[in-house]
DNA sequence: CTGAAAGCGCTTACAG
DNA sequence: CTGAAAGCGCTTACAG
């Protein structure tokens, strides 16, 4: 294991100062091409590499990106998206030599502890901002620190696209409290799949329609919700708040909120789930009290994580792609980072994946 | 936004040196603690926080650790491993003032270049070594490049504990191919899990026992493929070749293993999956070809992912506790960079957890 | 117990 | 096109 080969190391081998060094490696103009080529080359026989926080302090550039997820360990190892999203984020990073910080925090007030800590330390360049809640106080606070970063869909309206309110698109609720964002947001609108998946179930004949949603203080659980119950209305029915189930995503709870459906006096002949894992547990509860599905019970999951197709029956499901998600929500923050600005980004709206799982309501 | 403050702004503030504010920072002797005290008092009025990078600098000391998981996106989003085993990581990590670098990449020709680059631009101080490979060539490289690392499980003998050869456990194997790992360990023997999921099953009758493992490279594969034979011949049985099939971890791939299996003219009676996305995957094939699980079919997962309680019929699996083992990992490399060594650690061992998925042979 | 200074390995004006 | 020097924000011997 030799010393570390230096940028001064470089120079003296090369014959020229560090300063030119520094020049070449950076491909910046002033070099002539026969220097820059020697210097590249020395560069190279010595397996030079850049002292990353030796960069970092000229430069105050951290060459990293920040994750931080605050959900409990639990939900996060049961949930297929964030996995995905990350290997997508990876996948740009890698490319451009930067670097992922990840954070894991149980609860809320560590998670403003880290960024602050992040931010202070000049850890990473910025940010991203998942799971957005309503006035979601990360915002003000990311923007007092002077922290960029990009957000998982608009803080005004959940995850929403561009698509905007209209062209009889029941699911768009209204623009936002006003508040204007100021961060790019990186949007998979999520609106036509949840409005698609109650369409099918109508369409199947399914009138009494469950809904099990996530963390009610996560924006795109309440405009998923807005996208149910207007989908509803638009058919003519009158959403029953009492078929609206909050849960934290686990699969725990999405097993107890499909028994607590299953054991009303008129259960739901359908049930819409928030994400796949408690879709999944949701047909286990429906097998285990001798329904079968879609038999006695259409469900249907979010996200089409791997095993939605797998299980049995195949899980009817939204589709958002986290990988593409994660790509370009990378791809928008190092622009950022770079530039100082980066515009919006929608990606293709979800689009319901029908399975299995689904099937006309018993006559 | 105002300008972060830096250690010359608390020297001054403090009227002292810089040196001593540091001192006082990083409590070392020195300081009468009047000073110290002063010092911490307009730290905290400045809200000060040391640049990481300048710290890094100084110290040739990143303040970070890294982990570069190898493992295509898809598995990785399927496997509830990594997310959980990285929960347990930042649970310490964060008390310990240390951040995570995550790296995800597809294929293994990468995977060097990501090591590389790591301990050449001092990103890390020391990584995690997981998905242990026969003869892995990560050691050597990683020892060469001065990177400490930890490994999950003992490279010689993959993620065996200390138990060793003996006390009548059949799946032990042979201690490794002699080479030593230069770096500390922290194990969770699988194989009394692997044994118990056996035993279990020869307990219910069944005879001829399917293996769906991961890709053989990996060493935990191998040794639980002996573990499994070993425990079918301390029975009186001989392992039949064809009953074992090698997965790269997918839920794809563990269904198309599964319907491989039932189409033979000699079917198995019972599965034993490498982990519970596959074996889930498997529970829909079964059902799909209209199997009842455990009548016709009896199914064991590995791992014991939040899920596996809540398919129907619920999975017997062998818990792992990929949280703690995250912990433990994190605890001894931060040691190991810290004092240059630690100790290897052994975690109780996995074992099973018996739900409804299997169940007596069918007379 | 405290201060002044050098050094970590880069980048970046500033001169020539 | 190239060199010499200052500076980024810390830590750490070295003196006193």
């Amino acid at each position: 294991m030799k010393r570390k080969a230096t940028i001064t190391d470089v120079a003296k081998a090369a014959g020229v100062s560090k300063g030119l060094v520094s020049f070449a490696l950076n491909d910046r103009p002033g070099v002539s091409p026969e220097t820059r080529d020697r210097i590249l080359g020395v560069a190279r026989d010595l397996d030079y590499r850049p002292s990353v926080s030796a960069r970092s302090l000229s430069t105050s550039t951290s060459y990293a990106v920040g994750l931080v997820i605050a959900r409990d360990p639990e939900i996060i190892s049961a949930d297929p998206f964030f996995p995905s999203f990350i290997a997508g984020v990876e996948r740009v990073l890698l490319t451009e030599g930067r670097t992922l910080v990840l954070s894991v925090v149980g609860d809320d007030d560590h998670e403003a502890t880290v960024y602050r800590t992040l931010a202070a330390g000049q850890r990473v360049d910025g940010v991203f901002l998942t799971d957005l809640r309503r006035d979601d106080p990360r915002i003000p606070m990311l923007q007092e620190l002077g922290l960029p970063a990009v957000t998982l869909g608009h803080p005004g309206t959940g995850q929403m696209g561009t698509g905007g309110p209209g062209a009889g698109d029941p699911g768009t609720g209204q623009p936002g409290a006003g508040e204007a964002n100021p961060f790019p947001s990186v949007s998979l609108d999520d609106t036509p799949g949840t409005v698609a998946a109650v369409r099918h179930l109508l369409d199947l004949g399914h009138r009494r329609i469950a809904h099990v949603i996530g963390p009610h203080a996560m924006l795109h659980a309440s405009r998923r919700r807005a996208a149910f119950e207007a989908t509803l209305r638009d058919a003519g029915l009158e959403p029953d708040p009492a078929l609206v189930v909050e849960t934290d995503f686990t699969a725990a709870q999405g097993a107890a909120a499909t028994t607590a459906l299953l054991e009303r006096a008129d259960p739901p002949t359908a049930i819409v789930f928030g994400n796949d894992p408690m879709a999944i547990a949701g047909l286990g509860v429906a097998h285990e009290r001798g329904l079968t599905v879609p038999g006695d019970l259409s469900i249907t999951g979010f996200d089409d994580s791997e095993l939605a197709r797998y299980v049995y029956p195949s899980l009817t499901s939204v589709r958002t792609d986290p990988l593409r998600w994660g790509e370009a929500a990378a791809r928008t923050l190092l622009r950022l980072v770079a530039d100082g600005h980066a515009a919006d980004v929608d990606l293709d709206p979800a689009h319901l994946v029908v399975r299995t799982s689904t099937g006309p309501v018993r006559a």
